[in-house]
DNA sequence: TCATTTATGTTACGTTACGTAACGTAATTA
DNA sequence: TAATTACGTTACGTAACGTAACATAAATGA
């Protein structure tokens, strides 16, 4: 049993043997974090996290097949990407605190790296699409559940291409991120939705 | 004299002693972008580049810090983004041009690479810079004055925030591209462009 | 209680690539 | 011809890779 596809959290089965440690797992995970945090992913070598966390290197290569699928493993854990209940009036207004919250998560250093390594993981591991999943997919479609609604109560054209219309509002924040480097703030967020509602509008 | 903040192409001064040989350059540039091609980043290491150009390792390290500086180098004079001149007969209809043509540069195989490379590269060394400026600035600029030039036409509401308006199409692509993995096409473009067009109007 | 199974840490190993230094040679200018 | 700069070769110490072998620990089932 190779380690290729594992994300680190085993499929509770074989209840024979001695069981995994969950103890060694987490001294794992805050290990990478801390490492990530401090010096960023370069440092970030599996040597120096079995060092760190006190634990043996095939330890961790049982575990996670490289340091890049370590690394999202630890984010996953560290910056959870926590959904935007609350204080909507409507949906559109939920819609608009998800951008908000996206906004928030992907600001932070930390956020920073989730972004690039998000971008930059083209391979399709488990641990790969469920951090796709973790930090995108689990937003996008909340967002768009309030959009659907809005549609259904007719603040939204019927006939608008919600897809289309989250496309452009992450891809937004993500391309001000990534390509340009610049601040996210609430008042940006702010125009970008407000730039989106004026062609969405009935 | 380090060759940290190198772009590949000396500053030209210097004419005294032996002049750096472009056929090398050439050679370098060439084994870099194969590799790329055919076995991707991890694979492009200096030594397996120097190996296969037919020059020693210190020559690479001479102009290049490093093996993604080099990658984007390679890239640069590989896949160049051409502007889109042509034939636009309005101005609306040139910067759907310049979106047309950023889809079809990233759309390819090495198109992928560069796309990764933009989002993953923080660091500013002046080949980051460079590349930034070639594959996206140049184009994003391009697009704007298309854009001011509909708006002085009078095709664009007067109030419109045209920097916003950049941000989420060229926002959308990138998405599109680096989060999704969906297939870029014009049909695709077409409706990133009337959807923005649609909240832009007078 | 004892055999079996699985996880863990330690140590060790061969391998790859790093980045640099030292040297001799080639190409150009003054 | 002397000075200068670029190049290729060889060599070196270092870091990290990923795996194997082994003894030990922790759980289960008979």
């Amino acid at each position: 049993m190779t380690s290729q596809e594992n994300t680190g959290k085993p499929a509770k089965a074989a209840s024979r043997g001695r069981p995994r440690s969950e103890e060694t797992r987490l001294k794992i995970m805050q290990a990478t974090a801390d490492l990530l945090r401090e010096s960023g992913m370069p440092a970030l070598t599996i040597e120096a996290v079995a060092a760190r966390a006190g634990v043996g290197k095939p330890t961790i290569y049982r575990y996670w097949a490289n340091a890049n699928e370590l690394a999202m493993a630890a984010l996953m854990e560290t910056a959870p990407a926590k959904p935007a209940r609350g204080s909507g009036d409507d949906a559109l207004g939920r819609a608009r605190l998800v951008l908000y919250r996206i906004s928030e998560t992907f600001s932070h250093a930390t956020g920073r790296y989730v972004a690039s390594m998000l971008a930059a993981s083209h391979e399709d591991s488990e641990v790969s699409k469920a951090f796709r999943s973790h930090f995108i997919r689990a937003r996008r479609d909340e967002a768009g559940r309030e959009l659907e609604a809005a549609q259904a109560a007719g603040e939204v054209r019927a006939d608008a291409d919600l897809t289309l219309a989250l496309d452009m509002l992450f891809g937004a924040v993500f391309y001000r991120l990534l390509m340009h480097q610049s601040p996210m703030d609430t008042a940006y967020m702010d125009r970008i939705f407000d730039q989106m509602l004026a062609g969405l509008r009935p």
